[in-house]
DNA sequence: CAAAAAAATGTAATCGATTACATTTTTTCC
DNA sequence: GGAAAAAATGTAATCGATTACATTTTTTTG
């Protein structure tokens, strides 16, 4: 084998017996019409024969885009996250873009080091699954120009575009589904304040109670985390009640499993158990182990991420021509919904 | 508000008084010790005022090094491999690198597209669990000299360091568990044999079979696949058999899903529900709900990922050696196991 | 056919940080 | 104090591709 050092524009010039201008110009489909379809073939051929693949850092340092996006998610291992992320991911890379993924382990400050970090890489965007209610450091971002998108969540009091599901609706129609079926003491269990989604699932409830006439029963709502164990804890607050309800509305799906693993538990232990009918969002593979389980609202988690991916990328091009002209914020915020369906859980 | 330019270094080296040179190497960990205390003191300052930030692309244009490293994964949405990949971004984070993470979606094409493409920006490694048994784009990857490392699975045939657990051991000791109790028609369900873990975790369990004397039964062996489909099905065709199994080995969490779902089915069906105890690999927060599961084998997911990690880490200094003298490949690869540790399914 | 327009190609500066090498400043120590 | 060593700093080339601008070649057209 002989030396392996990796060939450049200026080899392949040379061996096409052209000037690097030609050879870049041939590699860049928006400039290759520019260039005769013989010079094309001579440079084509002689990359091959060199083996020359080129250089993005480079390329990047000079046109100041990594063709790069940047996701950062609470969370890697959570399928709905990744569901969501797989769904970007598609969409990004026909665009020729690449996928950056990290976790800001349901941190703000971690959300911030992470977005930093990337900032500083020269992501060309930004697609954000918000940790919690501060968004300084987002909007901060946006100001110095980077394109920035908020998914499933939004922050409150933030200029900041977003593409979300229809959270309120959906958890009043899945409120509702209890209600028709007969159940009148109806709980709502875990979220946290700090996220938009847990807020209006909780404000879906309250409304589809209210207009069922159902009295606001405080020791009802039992809010506080969006996992497993919060789930597990807050049924178990419940349990306490000495009239405990006769079903519940979970947040997600993980609040839903910690919900349904005390009620196991109670059994197990021999405790007397209460049946109780949960509507729950989110439906995964194993929703149908869940026995308790009535009726599931499901998100449009494709849907989410394919536009989400479109819109981040239409800002990228946005940004591109305002960085020309000066840059103008509008000044409301442009938020995509998408609508929630309702399943009965024996499917 | 100003122009928006971003500062350069030679913005903060004319504020500060200073040189360029000074004030990159100010910047530089490995170089700082070389700079005057005040002067280091007058580069920040400078810095500071001109919201200065470091330019990593062109920081990687003159240092070949990207302080990236990428993850490719059959999917996304697996709550194996992105706890794996977690553990992993910790490592590398500590260490300033930054994680990039792609999907094949199971498809040999698709891995080595993506990582042609990670290639191409020139990461300084890349992490695979590959998505089959082919493997010379990875030899060839290697042979041009990126520090590669496979994790949890290996390519048979190709000289490839690795990462793994002990599949093996931990299904003959899933098995045994299951003998121990009695059972004696203990089937084996889902696995390719394109991917070695499944069929590792095959060859223990027939091991485990045979030092216990029973007859290799050819029917109880249902290979294909490794996803909840593929449960569903393979315990389909274990139904039909006219002499069911008592138990079976599960070769992972969403074949045991779909084994159980396919159990639950039946009952719902009416259909009489053999009883079966299972053994499976992977445990989830739900795990609990999966009422036929007996043993679960238990894999060191944050211990894969960190030595995943720093393996990587450790490959791609001795790549930056390397590249000064010539390259040369050990010939034997180096593999890392990771016990598996079992537990009974009810904790 | 000559002049003008269009197409193709080339020259060389540039993106922003790094670093080999050179130079200056400071410290050490007899 | 001054020679030698060590520390700090500076100069300028470089990484590899892009692209404004200039030049050459080809095509159009009156």
């Amino acid at each position: 084998m002989s030396r392996k050092q990796k060939a450049t524009v200026r080899d392949v010039a040379a061996l096409a017996g052209l000037s690097t201008a030609t050879v870049s110009r041939a590699f860049d489909p928006a400039f290759a019409h520019q260039v005769s379809v013989e010079s094309r073939e001579r440079v084509m051929a002689a990359a091959a024969q060199l083996n020359y693949s080129i250089n993005h850092v480079a390329r990047s340092l000079k046109t100041r885009s990594t063709k790069t996006v940047a996701v950062v998610a609470p969370e890697l291992a959570n399928d709905f996250f990744m569901e969501l992320t797989e769904a970007m991911d598609q969409t990004l890379e026909k665009a020729g873009y690449t996928l950056l993924v990290a976790s800001s382990s349901n941190s703000v400050e971690e959300e911030q080091k992470r977005l930093a970090l990337f900032a500083e890489r020269l992501v060309d965007g930004v697609i954000v699954i918000p940790a919690g209610s501060q968004g300084g450091h987002l909007e901060q971002l946006v100001k110095q120009g980077m394109p920035l998108l908020l998914v499933d969540r939004l922050v409150e009091g933030c200029n900041l575009d977003a593409v979300l599901s229809e959270n309120e609706p959906g958890a009043a129609a899945l409120t509702n589904a209890l209600i028709r079926d007969g159940y009148k003491r109806i709980a709502f269990v875990g979220g946290d304040s700090s996220i938009s989604s847990a807020r209006e699932r909780l404000a879906g409830y309250g409304r589809a109670m209210a207009e069922a006439g159902f009295p606001a029963e405080e020791s009802l709502i039992r809010l506080g985390g969006m996992g497993v164990s919060d789930g597990y804890e807050r049924m178990g607050e419940l349990l306490e009640n000495p009239n405990p309800p006769e079903a519940l509305v979970a947040v997600n799906l993980l609040v839903h499993l910690g919900v349904e693993r005390r009620l196991l538990d109670e059994v197990r232990r021999g405790k007397p158990s209460p049946s109780i009918a949960i509507a729950a969002f989110d439906k995964t593979s194993y929703s149908a182990f869940l026995p308790l389980c009535k009726y599931i609202a499901v998100q449009d988690v494709t849907g989410l991420g394919h536009q989400a991916a479109e819109r981040i990328l239409q800002k990228i091009e946005e940004a591109k021509k305002l960085s020309v002209s000066g840059t103008v914020r509008s000044i409301e915020p442009e938020i995509v919904r998408l609508p929630v369906k309702i399943i009965p859980a024996d499917l």
